[in-house]
DNA sequence: TAGAAACTGTGACCCCGGTCACCCGGCGCT
DNA sequence: AGCGCCGGGTGACCGGGGTCACAGTTTCTA
């Protein structure tokens, strides 16, 4: 296989780093075999389309490396960007559980390593698996959260400023600090963070541009550094 | 048991009618035999309050009869309704997987019969149930994609009237139309209507007043009478 | 290494809709 | 009856932020 796209393959399963904390996390060895013998593992380089939102659901893609951003555009050409899914999470799952047309796009951000499942094969596995179906189900839940968190940021923090505080804040979550602040990396445009809050990019570019000049955070290149939490605090109101 | 605040009670579920079309739709009788040993039916007055935001799980509930409100309120008190909940759906069931707090509140809108379940007696019935898991799968991936539409809504339909008109149609949903438009009855009122779309009470008043004048649609008390379909898929822009 | 393409930064304009203020009509109370 | 309360209807105001336009900068690509 070698290493397409600059990846370093993982093929594995069993093996996987990712088991620790992920998706399959703690299911026996046995469903993991199982899981195995199922898959089809294969590498995309950045900016490929695994699925658009409307088409009929194939099947659930496991990210193993690199990032993936789910994303629903409306008629008239606004994308909203759901989420940036990180390695260990599972794509596509709602729609090949409930056999509905996927509702999202996802779409790589960066060269990434997939494994593919074909919905039946899942969806046979789910039904032989009581642990997997179990797991499955804490993963969708965890998706619901995370759906009702967009939610309540888009339709209860009506200001600009607000929602781009909350979603720092949310980026700092778990990362340690120095002094002088928290560094954090973000591979994202001004363009996509407008697109993950719901604003401009012209708004996300004087704001920031604000924030910089009150000493809050500053955003330059891909590294974030927040200097004054607290400050975020106080934006979204808690 | 009589009929508390009015109801007539339902109280098996091996005959419920709701059987044939919602979350236990096609459950094999032995685990539907399981699930009623398990359960506590009780009966709520309107204005009752199921669970609160941030409330650690206690189980699951599930709806026979009446309608609930499902929302999440802001630090600086404003309200954003999430769903009106119908009959045969269960409530807290992301909260009770994954065994995070309840990130929603619920609230009874008019008298209501509900199943409640303990989390841990609800958990063991999914263990030992495979095929009761995959409809909790399937239930919550429901979920997810009516979060995933409200967050649709939310962040690309900027305008107000477009918002607003996407929720008449959704409403409009597999209602039959008589000669002069669509008849629907909608129990909530304008600052209700708001607080689903994320606008405000006046905003409300004024579209409908707008959507009346154009002939589009008209609500009077909880009549809401479509008249011009086509022009509020115009709205939204399909 | 030039040129293109994508991204960032900023000013000007202006419209949507949030907010405040007030009135009206219906409904339940005492 | 009179009163309070809640929901609906409407005018006036004004500020946030969407949009357009363009300049400057960085990053791909040939």
């Amino acid at each position: 296989m070698g290493s397409p796209y600059g990846l370093e393959l993982v093929d594995n399963c069993v093996y996987c780093k990712l088991r620790t904390d992920s998706f399959f996390c703690g299911l026996p060895k046995e469903s993991l075999d199982a899981f195995e013998k199922l898959k089809f593992t294969a590498a995309y380089p950045a900016g490929a389309v695994l699925f658009v939102e409307g088409q009929a659901p194939r099947g659930i893609y496991m990210l193993c490396k690199g990032r993936v951003k789910l994303s629903t555009t409306s008629a008239d050409g606004k994308t909203l960007i759901l989420k940036i899914v990180q390695p260990g999470e599972v794509l596509g799952l709602h729609a090949t559980v409930s056999n509905t047309p996927y509702e999202i796009t996802a779409e790589t951000g960066q060269p990434c390593q997939l494994n593919f499942i074909k919905r039946e094969d899942f969806l046979r596995f789910l039904q032989s698996h009581g642990d997997a179906c179990l797991k499955a189900a804490q993963h969708l839940s965890r998706d619901c959260q995370s759906a009702y968190q967009q939610i309540r940021s888009l339709g209860l923090s009506h200001s600009a400023p607000e929602r781009l505080a909350r979603l720092l804040l949310e980026w700092s979550h778990g990362e340690g600090a120095d002094e002088g602040g928290t560094r954090i990396k973000v591979a994202l445009t001004h363009e996509e963070i407008a697109q993950i809050i719901g604003t401009s990019r012209e708004t996300v570019t004087r704001t920031l541009a604000d924030f910089r000049k009150k000493q809050i955070a500053v955003l330059k290149g891909s590294t974030l550094m927040i200097r004054n939490k607290p400050a975020l605090e106080r934006l979204v109101g808690a």
